[in-house]
This record gives structure tokens, sequence and C-alpha cells, in this order.
DNA sequence: AATTATTAATTGATGTATCAATAATTACCT
DNA sequence: AGGTAATTATTGATACATCAATTAATAATT
């Protein structure tokens, strides 16, 4: 039994990292499938930048990748795709021009409003049949993860 | 303080998922900067398929997918890529020409053998200061999200 | 003030994700 | 057997991820 524990130990080590990636996956693909079969032709990733774009008015995309958690490289990518899609307009800041300063349409509201209507649908969808507590749990692990895994 | 909690709850439900995709990318960089800084060339998506194939002899491509839960287009390319860097190679089955078998080289056996040391040392790593409890929970809620998310 | 360092954004190169469409081959059918 | 359906792999198109290198502007230093 206590061989046996062990040996579950070894194996939940190579599981987890494989349901919490596919976790992340399948959430993805259904919600935005979601998107897409109400007409909305944004990604979830798109998504989240304009949403951080609202919430941080002014932001530099410097900081966006850090709110996203994505790379500057890909920021500035999906930036310029929303741009060119008039979701978003640039303009290079007057203080500092290194600097962008980075505009959300009212195009990009509207859509974001009706978007807004769906998400937390989805989210509830996703979490079906878990307690508070196990979630807490899963966001302290994930927390957990993360930070042992940087530095 | 009831309030307070349905407040809870409706933030983490946003939370959850960002915490979720932040783990698992940390993860992923954390263990590719490692295998990299030991002078393996091979991503650790290829690792997967790889691992896959050692274990699962004769399998198709499209079965490959499934196992790693990638898109059979993804899979197609990622092996085109290994056949490339002579990892991997490739025959026309014999008796179902739509099938492909493929085949581990020796190149690829002795890099697999070499990261099998690094590897669970990442996973540990990656783990500490996680109860099995809670890493049992934590898988829980993620195959709970993907199963409430396919279909 | 001129040099050096730092910062913000961008670009290049390569790999992966996803959906849709297309071969090519085999199975099914009646 | 001949046509239809299903299966396996592949390709096209678009978006994102990651590292490394570069550019342009500003800050710091001597």
């Amino acid at each position: 039994m206590y061989y046996n524990n062990l040996l579950q130990v070894e194996k939940l080590d190579s599981i987890i990292f494989y349901k919490i990636d596919r976790a992340i996956r399948t959430y993805r693909q259904f919600a935005q499938a979601r998107l897409r079969s109400l007409g909305h032709q944004i990604t979830i990733d798109q998504w989240l930048v304009i949403r951080c774009l609202i919430e941080n008015p002014k932001i530099q995309q410097n900081e966006i990748s850090e709110l996203v958690f994505k790379d500057a490289a890909s920021v500035n990518r999906m930036i310029n795709l929303l741009v060119e899609a008039k979701y978003l307009k640039r303009k290079i800041n007057k203080s500092d021009r290194r600097k962008m300063d980075i505009l959300v349409t009212q195009k990009a509201l509207d859509a974001m409003e009706a978007m807004d209507e769906v998400i937390p649908t989805n989210r509830a969808t996703a979490l079906t049949g878990l307690t508070q507590e196990e979630m807490e749990i899963a966001t302290k692990v994930m927390t957990q993860i993360a930070s042992n895994c940087k530095k």
C-alpha cells in the first residue's frame, strides 16, 4: 500500500501537467467555438488584450505583455492585427517617443459588450460540478507551480 | 460575508483560467529552458510525440494526435520536422496505403534516454511544496473542466 | 556635452494551434 | 462491380509562442 502510494505519486507527477494542458486547451476551444457561433470574429487571446486595455487605459504594450502573460513580440503582433481590424489605434506617445498610446475604438467596445454576455456563461459551464473549495485548491496549485517555475 | 463569498466566486471563475494558463506556460518555459541548457535541441512538444511513439509502437498519426491531444495537422507538421531532424522515419503501411508507419531512430532513442534524467527532476521542482492531496484535487478539477467543455 | 546604458517597440526565424479543404485509399452497399 | 461513404494524411491560411537581434529614443555617467 505504501509502495502503491509511491507509484501513484510518480504517476501523478507526470499526469498532472498533461491534465492541466488538456483542460486549458479544451476550454479555449470551447470558448472560441461559442464566440464564433455567435458571430464574433475575435479570438479569445484578442479578447484578453482588449479587456486589459479597457481596464487599464494608457497602458503600454510592455505592461500588457506582463498582465496577459504573453511575450512582448506576441503582443506587438496581436496589436498589429487588432489595429488592422479597427479594434485599436496606435499613436506615438508625446512625452516619450519610444512608447505607443493604444486606444480602444468604439467598434471594440461594442464587440466586448456583446461578448460579455457569453463569457461568464462559458466559464460557469466549464466549472460545472466543482465546489468552491476544489476550485480554490486548484487555483492555489496553479499559482504554486508558476511560482516554482520562475527562477 | 455571504455577499463577499459570492463576489469571490465570481472572481475565482475568471481567475482560475488565467492561473491555469499561467501555470502551464510557465512550466513549459521552465522545462524547455532546462532542456536547452543541457544541450538538447528538442522541444517538449516533440519530446511528447516521440515518447508516445516509443510507448506505442506502430501507432498511426491519427492516434498520436488523440494521445497527445493535438490537432492532426499539428502532429503531421511536427512529424515532418522530426523526420527532417532524423529523429523519425515515415514509411507507407503495406496493408493500408493511407496509413504511415512511423519509426523512431536510434538518434531519437539516445536523446530521449538522456532527457529522461532531467524531466522527472523538472516535474519535482515544479511541484515543490504541494501535497499529494492538493495535486489530486487539482488533477480532478482539470479533468472535470476538460469534460465539461467537450460537448 | 559626448559616451554608454537602458528601455520600448519592432522584426526575423522557427515551432505550434486550429479550422477548413483536398487527396488518396479503403470500406460499404444494394 | 460501381458508386457512395468513411478514413488517413496532407496542405492552405491565419493566429499565437518564443528566443534572439535590432532600432529608436531616453536616461545615466563621467
